[in-house]
DNA sequence: GTTCCGCATGAATCGATAG
DNA sequence: ACTATCGATTCATGCGGAA
């Protein structure tokens, strides 16, 4: 079965309202950030951040499934020396809009750009804030396994006695059920430390994070068929990715030039006739 | 010339009050979290910290350099599946009370506690928060600089099984490719996260970081002969570092265990009458 | 002397049980 | 109902003894 995608076009705010109430598996975005990317957003200033980020914040937690997760990647500016404090407040008044604010992941960057400034070094790491409705939430957590250190080879040819000890002072039951888990074990859980490398590429759109990225969340936090909703799909990162993985994409954007290169290169299936009339001949080759 | 150390036994708040305006180069420090460390330093629940911290920033405010820097260790806990908010409010409490708030380093730890759960994984960070009183301040930048050719050829030979799997699983990480980078290149400016693990285990003076962590701040900060204060030093890590860096040592702890190991092993030229007269026997070996 | 292997131990977190 | 305590889970590291 082809997978739906739906995208639109239009202001966040607006287009959120089309989307029925507990509708999507999982939100992954990356707004634009305070006062950055000027040209194509119009800019809002670090001050303004809050109020003009609630009312979206507001429809995403209408249209989030109870066992949904929102994944919300976002930097501080440094203004004047000094590091913005609009996202601390962002996480504040979230909080009190209803969001748990459950973790914040950190994508550590290994190879980041060069750069030098008289006293500050390169940003190598970028927030990726997890928000949920409820307390329990899906999460696949075997799909992101990485594999493990040296330490499991000695361990599977002979259980050392600390093992046995341990296995012991429990209640008497769970004995065998846990060297077993041990034995084929070769995969460890990741931490909330992400280190993925940077991909150079793509010089055509700008500020966009690799496929690495959302790749990991949309296994994390969501199965085959569920829905990903990403309201800044900027080039689209996010709803190729998930396409790819047979997850149903969301994207909304109010840039038409984005709208148009995310419509031709994902070829969605349905698509609102309004969107098809006012763009029709934007797929040409 | 041999360099002095200070030590005091008390509490910050009143043993800060010692110290002079303006005379402190460099403040590195660990303060116990909110809810850790109940049996040592009695716990301070979350929705308090922020006021039983404001009174101690405050003298470090006053005792340090206008060109001097303040780096605060510290991580939010988690409780009922929530992050706790108190660090994002000490961060806006601090400011209001005078503080620039300049950069939020993070600590990478290699090695952090096990442990597995339903909806959350490991925490692998601490913040480290840089806060000046200006600015304008001091940072020798070269003095952190890696030297790229050597420094990836030792990295290549002490990168662990773990490293070396994990980052061959990464599809198109791009690894080999970054090396050659490296190799072009004579140093290279670090990036504001530190990859680092933690000393832990059989180490007679198992301390809460690694001695690479103060030690990379106190270059990054300092130069000889500058003081180097820490109003928690615990099992004294930081002041070790310090005079081992030839820049004056200055540590402060209300617990005498602590207080009285620390003396012994840092060998204080001077230190208070009431000191010696209160501990003299406690450093028999 | 190297290298290998066993081992204790962390600023952890959740859920169940107990007061 | 609310807080304190306890058990179960888990993995990278450096030390020390063995091969």
């Amino acid at each position: 079965m082809e997978i739906r995608a739906d995208i639109h076009l239009g202001d966040s705010r607006e287009r959120l309202r089309l989307l029925a109430d507990d509708s999507v598996d999982l939100i992954v975005t990356s707004p634009p950030y305070a006062d950055q990317r000027k040209n194509i957003y119009g800019g809002i200033p670090p001050d303004e951040y809050v109020d003009w980020f609630l009312p979206i914040s507001e429809q995403l937690l209408r249209v989030l499934k109870p066992i949904g997760s929102f994944i919300l990647n976002i930097k501080e500016k440094v203004t004047n020396g000094e590091r913005s404090t609009y996202v601390m407040e962002l996480i504040l008044a979230m909080r009190k809009q209803g969001w748990l604010w459950t973790e914040e992941f950190i994508w550590h960057k290994k190879n980041c750009y060069p750069g030098k400034w008289p006293n500050r070094f390169r940003d190598a790491r970028e927030r990726l804030l997890q928000f949920n409705k409820r307390k329990k939430f899906h999460m696949y957590q075997e799909a992101v396994m990485t594999p493990m250190g040296g330490w499991a080879n000695t361990r599977l040819k002979n259980l050392s006695d600390t093992d046995k000890t341990r296995d012991n002072s429990k209640v008497g039951s769970g004995f065998g059920k846990n060297i077993s888990n041990w034995l084929t074990r070769d995969k460890a859980y990741p931490t909330n430390v992400l280190l993925l490398a940077t991909e150079c590429g793509n010089k055509k759109h700008s500020a966009a994070f690799p496929e690495s990225l959302p790749e990991w969340f949309i296994k994390l936090f969501t199965k085959e068929n569920d829905t990903v909703l990403d309201p800044f799909m900027g080039s689209g990162t996010t709803l190729f990715v998930a396409k790819r993985m047979r997850r149903h994409p969301i994207g909304i954007d109010i840039v038409p030039e984005y709208y148009d290169m995310v419509r031709c290169r994902l070829q969605p299936i349905e698509r609102s006739l309004f969107d098809l009339e006012e763009h029709r001949e934007a797929c040409a080759p």
